[in-house]
DNA sequence: TTGTAGGCGTTATCAT
DNA sequence: ATGATAACGCCTACAA
């Protein structure tokens, strides 16, 4: 029975250029082994026969698949959009190949799609954040890949990670709001139950508030899956059940931004009479007018600089195992003086 | 010598449960064909040892991979964003793991990650829209593999799509405005020269203008890359070039926010002074205020179908070779007559 | 129902 | 510098 694939595979190439399998092999992954006229034979018979190496076969024998996993919240969260775009271009530049796996929050999934890209044989992985099933870890300890945490420190120090301290960060806004004299501060949070991210933000400002014995009552903080709709309902809610704050702090950008238009629909003046901050600066918070006070996410650079450690690590350099990244605050007009008398409403 | 690698393999399996190779392999594979007691027997002892199939070993020996690549524009846009994670999702719901390429456009690029997708032995390959290097489509042909363009309908027929006209749509919104009275019409397009959608979109402007007698001058055309910033600088632009124009239609929704904002900043009433429509329907285009008026892309769903799509093939299923998705008008608030008497400015 | 054995396309270790 | 050949881990006729 002839071969029913018509790919032309590298015992071809070598019959082609009358050379030995071995030698065809040679002249194409280690070239400076091979006599350049043999070379020559070999890489002009690949080329009329549009010889293509055949991933698996390379991936069995060498036990690398020059490939990396990367298991995601939702991309289509903004912020993981642009970090999905870095990792992917820094890794195609290197020759590598990104695996990609996307889930909703549930880490049941996470570890679904980190068993499933080891077993594809991802030659390193990255994951977001601090929250995941011990059994994750323990699949990516097992698998023998170097693997780096995202967006989050492990304080631990056990695992490589690259990220930054979203509690100190979310400590500045909250201190930049308390510095201009708010003392009535909402806060319109992610889902903490399922992100690390989202409880340090919040965690960050009850710190701040109590660093300066001010109080969050627990009717000041709603939490709400992350978006522009959910921000202005939440918004709405925190008005009707705990009114008289002074300024509301989103777990993201487009939490805060959703209050924002809730806002300006019911023309409450921002930041006269209410001040909003948000976390990540999206493109669009610098757009808006006023500007959105928020905290600068570097989520290109993390992922950039992820693939880059991944990278360095698999050509066996050694990289410091935990690097932070700037997460500055950057303060535009949405967030001013509380108004001077009388409250909200 | 001992065997460096801890991984357990399916022989491992084998013999801790008792049996053959063969019957381990078939007790994970194809359970059907095994007996209750000795399946379970494999089945223990696979989840004892925590074995995972060794992905590349099981590729070279079926030559499927279960995995599938995609070749997307930046996935920091928000409408490829999506898609990536519907597409991921569908594909992970079937033991399918995503393949995932991201470029800027750059056509070159393009082809060197369709390469590269295809020589890691993707099953089924997704790229987007019309404009390919012909290379690209050969290697694409050659592999044999299923592939789906997304976005774009393939008018010559001959290549499976998914995906809506763009020019039928952008004559939607162009007929919308022109029935609302406007004559003097500017467009804020993509790049035209890069790719299909972008050139598709303007040219429905045209077609649309044109059938009614109306001109389009030159110079109330400008392009610029998507972004809400270039939104802004481009409606500058088109003021300071052209004035006159009582709308604007943006080559997408962040540049038609861009212009939103630009006259918001101006102190332009919109709709009253100026109109303006955007393209695609990100979640901001509704929550704004007033709504952005804009074309409604189904892009989570071209996603998901591309999937399913694929899958159906490559289970032998036959699929209709052009699928067109819905791509509704959507009018909101910030279009509307054109001022009574006098121009801009 | 279960076991035996050959093959999938490369790389890498030996000789030569 | 080149050639022969044994892995690499799994699947799947074919045989029992």
């Amino acid at each position: 029975m002839p071969r029913s694939n018509p790919n032309p595979r590298l015992e071809d190439v070598a019959r082609a250029a009358g050379v030995s399998l071995a030698t065809a092999s040679r002249a194409l992954s280690e070239p400076g082994m091979v006599r350049a006229d043999t070379r020559g034979r070999v890489e002009q018979a690949a080329a009329m026969l549009g010889y293509v190496p055949h991933g698996a076969a390379r991936a069995l024998a060498t036990s690398r698949t020059r490939t990396i996993g990367a298991v995601f919240p939702p991309v289509d969260n903004p912020i993981f959009a642009g970090a999905t775009h870095a990792l992917a271009q820094e890794l195609a530049a290197a020759g590598y190949t990104m695996l990609l796996a996307s889930y909703d929050y549930d880490l049941d999934d996470e570890l679904a799609a980190v068993r499933a890209l080891v077993g594809r044989g991802a030659d390193g992985m990255v994951v977001v954040g601090l929250d995941h099933r011990p059994e994750t870890l323990a699949v990516l300890e097992r698998a023998g890949v170097p693997w780096e945490i995202t967006w989050s420190l492990d304080e631990s120090g056990r695992h490589h990670c690259i990220g930054f301290s979203h509690r100190g960060a979310s400590i500045r806004v909250a201190q930049h709001l308390l510095d201009l004299g708010h003392r009535e501060i909402a806060v319109i949070a992610g889902d903490t139950k399922r992100n690390d991210r989202a409880r340090e933000r919040l965690a960050g400002v009850k710190d701040a508030l109590a660093a300066r014995g001010v109080k969050l009552p627990p009717k000041r903080v709603i939490e709400v899956d992350f978006s522009v709709a959910n921000g202005r309902a939440g918004f709405a809610k925190l008005l009707e059940r705990a009114p008289g704050f002074t300024a509301v702090i989103g777990g993201n950008d487009p939490l805060a931004i959703g209050a924002l238009f809730e806002c300006r629909d019911r023309g409450i003046d921002v930041p006269g009479q209410m001040s909003i901050a948000g976390f990540d600066d999206i493109e669009l918070a610098g757009e808006l007018a006023p500007g959105l006070t928020t905290v600068r996410v570097p989520s290109a650079e993390i992922g950039r600089e992820a693939g880059r450690r991944l990278l360095a690590r698999l050509a066996g350099k050694a990289v410091p195992r935990i690097k932070e990244m700037p997460a500055p605050l950057v303060v535009r007009g949405t967030t001013g003086p509380p108004p001077k008398k009388g409250r909200l409403k």
